[in-house]
DNA sequence: GAGTTTACATACATTCATGGATGTATAACC
DNA sequence: GGTTATACATCCATGAATGTATGTAAACTC
């Protein structure tokens, strides 16, 4: 193959990103060689080696190529001000409606479906990988302290009393998601992601005494 | 090394599976070869073959070793009349003291903890390993359906009345605790997994509409 | 106590993935 | 338009893991 310009060497870059994808959902990592995705993606070994430094940079870029859903559902909720129309409700629905969305686009978004079910069933977290484990756990944390955060909002307001440490309480309900979706992912014929989720979601707020949203319901 | 007795051949291949099961935990399981299980075992590779087809016989021997946390607690659930001393509880709140257990186990047994997380962080699952996920999905179907039938029972002397099917918030429990387990095995000393256990389960109970057991608590 | 089977150890052949070296045609740059 | 860096393809050397085949001494059987 000849040498092609700028934009092609990004293409190409893409094209192994989605060969990746695809052979490690397939195979898992481990089992995928790199001639294997080289192949898929019509090139030669040794463009996964002028693009990448060796299999665990290949993986950990086509992680970087996504936004996880529990960081979106994170992003959301970190700036109130991208949500002004949802004036009446507080930070607790905000982020009960983008952990919601985060199941939505779960279910649609086929790219995001392979990139979770490579990251939870399809690869070993172990040393050079160890990048996934670090982010899941960032993630979490980032998740449960906004979700704090958005209690102790709430319970200013006096709209909220907790049987539980507010840390406690976070910490149970990013479990409750992360249990939803990585059922799910084991058996997406089982149940309705999205409609158990958010029947669950609210049951467990109902729980902690947090009146969830009944009224923009869809 | 010389020929060995019945018992001795029993106790050789514990020992694969014990070292098996360090360095899959350690490096996880395609990153470790079989030579290096047998060296640890202090055999040669030639008694892996001898006790197991390859390494996947071999995964599968170690798994099948222990009985998952939640195959414990739907066991128990299951046979009422094991427990005839909390005649007054019903069984959700026998399922629900399981699962607790199961918890307690999990943070208190250090091979059942190396085998969950092995399981769940260590490990493709893919051809010849499915057996762990297909053993995955039958432990969720049976602690669901054990869940729906406590509701059912529950239901029927009036004790509770669900704001969903009871199918939804068995899965919305299994989803919680299997989260639980996971995000603890993430990062163990992030919180108590038996403390948060505790109080985001009767939480999320409570959110169910049942008054989860406050009086016989340790 | 001789033969047979067991429970391994050892040796070997084969496969296969990796990574580096090298080649090369073209785009980019001046 | 000559040079240089780019974006790969091709080749090769190495090593590592697997599986099989064979060796073997002790335990078991009769």
């Amino acid at each position: 193959m000849v040498r092609r310009t700028k934009g092609d060497a990004l293409e190409t870059r893409e094209k192994l990103l989605d060969a990746a994808e695809w052979l490690f959902q397939a195979q898992g990592v481990s089992a995928t060689s790199l001639e294997a995705i080289a192949r898929r993606a019509g090139v030669s070994r040794g463009a996964i080696y002028w693009h990448f430094k060796d299999k665990g940079a290949l993986f950990n870029a086509m992680m970087d190529r996504i936004t996880l859903p529990l960081e979106t559902a994170f992003d959301i909720a970190a700036c109130p001000a991208a949500a002004p129309s949802t004036g009446k409700f507080d930070l607790l629905l905000q982020i009960r409606q983008a952990t919601l969305d985060a199941l939505s686009q779960i279910v649609n978004d086929g790219q995001m479906r392979r990139i979770l079910e490579v990251s939870t069933q399809k690869v070993e977290y172990v040393d050079a990988l160890q990048a996934v484990r670090l982010r899941h756990i960032a993630i979490m944390r980032g998740f449960v302290s906004r979700f704090e955060q958005a209690i102790a909002s709430a319970a200013s307001s006096a709209r909220v009393s907790l049987p539980m440490p507010a840390h406690t309480a976070a910490l149970g309900f990013h479990a409750l998601v992360e249990g939803l979706i990585q059922n799910w992912l084991l058996e997406s014929q089982a149940f309705d992601l999205i409609e158990v989720g958010r029947r669950t979601i609210d049951a467990y707020l109902g729980g902690l005494g947090i009146a969830a949203g009944f009224e923009a319901e869809m």
